[in-house]
DNA sequence: GTCTATATCATGATAGAC
DNA sequence: GTCTATCATGATATAGAC
């Protein structure tokens, strides 16, 4: 009884700092982040704050490997599926659009860290996931283009072209939103629409 | 004779400064600099630093309005041009390429900073001219797809697909390269390869 | 577990000699 | 203009009371 209390408490606290200091360092990076500043985000003090993460570091770590993940994880699930090349297109247009639009500084942080620290990702179980992955990926691409579905492309470029049509609108948003004269509710509405648009603007490019 | 000497001097140590601060801002970002490390940099110390560039907000403001200049200013130029609108496109990637090839670090950390705090644009005059400069850009895809050259498109999308096709490689380095497996010699190659890739790509999107 | 108070250290910035 | 020495602040991290 006492000791489920405890734990609840524990749980309730540790999600309160955990999610403080994802809004903190997604939006000011490792370096730009205060300990005070996430500790006042959750409601509690610095003291406490070390006593659940020593350090910076190790909060910090905790937040970027779930990040990192988020970005990641999502991406090899599509690429291994055993679907036609425009199917897996699609997908990734479509999944990838959704987790962005609901974590609109996800992509900015994560890039921006590895840029950073890039070795941060060998440590990672993710690194041969990933590039088993993205070979059944360039298996698909060479199928269609034997099968003469599409037009002959390096599946790296094309692989490129489609995580570049998805990301950097969230990346270069500030840099876009000057050019367009576009406030936030109408460059919102802009990546909306993009979905449909990226998908339709691939598959131009690539069939024959 | 004397001034002569002094200024020359002057001129020196300011650039030595200059070179050392923007190589260590783009490669950690205002919160990540040090001013101990760019005074090592330019092989100087703290005291001089400070003497030329009161503060570090003073110092990286020269830094990054230059940063910014660069990013914007040529593709104000390509677009206001009166060139068809492949030709238009074709100099985009082309000299932004060649721009980014030499300046790998730059898009991450104008993006980052801007992000970080977007208000900086506004101050700038470069605001107007952008507008107006994508304005002409727009009456060039009108102008094309009125004339059934092009297949109808959002200009602001196919806007956006120039610069994310350009730029985003440059950012998500560490993230695609550990995809592919590349080392360093290996995504510079495909980098270069790119510049081709990207212009026939999306020709073959738009056109009818 | 939670708080307050404090130690420790790094950094931006200044003062003053040369 | 350039350097050394120093200040003042703010940030991470710890100690100890409750």
């Amino acid at each position: 009884m006492t000791i489920e209390r405890i734990m609840k408490v524990d749980r309730k606290t540790e999600e309160k700092i955990l999610e403080a200091a994802e809004e903190v360092f997604h939006e000011k990076g490792f370096d730009g982040a205060r300990m005070q500043e996430i500790a006042e985000q959750a409601g509690i003090n610095k003291g406490l704050l070390h006593y659940y993460f020593k350090t910076k570091d190790k909060l910090f770590e905790a937040i970027f490997s779930v990040a990192l993940n988020r970005i990641v994880s999502k991406i090899i699930a599509i690429l291994e599926m055993d679907v036609a090349l425009h199917e897996k297109i699609n997908m990734i247009v479509d999944q990838y659009m959704a987790l962005l639009l609901k974590n609109p500084a996800l992509p900015r942080f994560v890039l921006n860290e590895l840029n950073k620290n890039p070795d941060r990702f060998i440590s990672k179980h993710i690194n041969k996931d990933v590039k088993i992955a993205f070979l059944k990926f360039v298996a698909s691409v060479q199928q269609e283009i034997n099968n003469k579905k599409i037009q002959p492309i390096d599946a790296r470029q094309l692989f490129i072209n489609i995580i570049s049509l998805t990301i950097f609108p969230f990346v270069g948003r500030p840099l876009l939103q000057v050019v367009f004269g576009a406030d936030n509710t109408e460059f919102k509405q802009l990546l909306v629409e993009r979905k449909e648009h990226i998908k339709k603007f691939i598959n131009n490019a690539i069939e024959i």
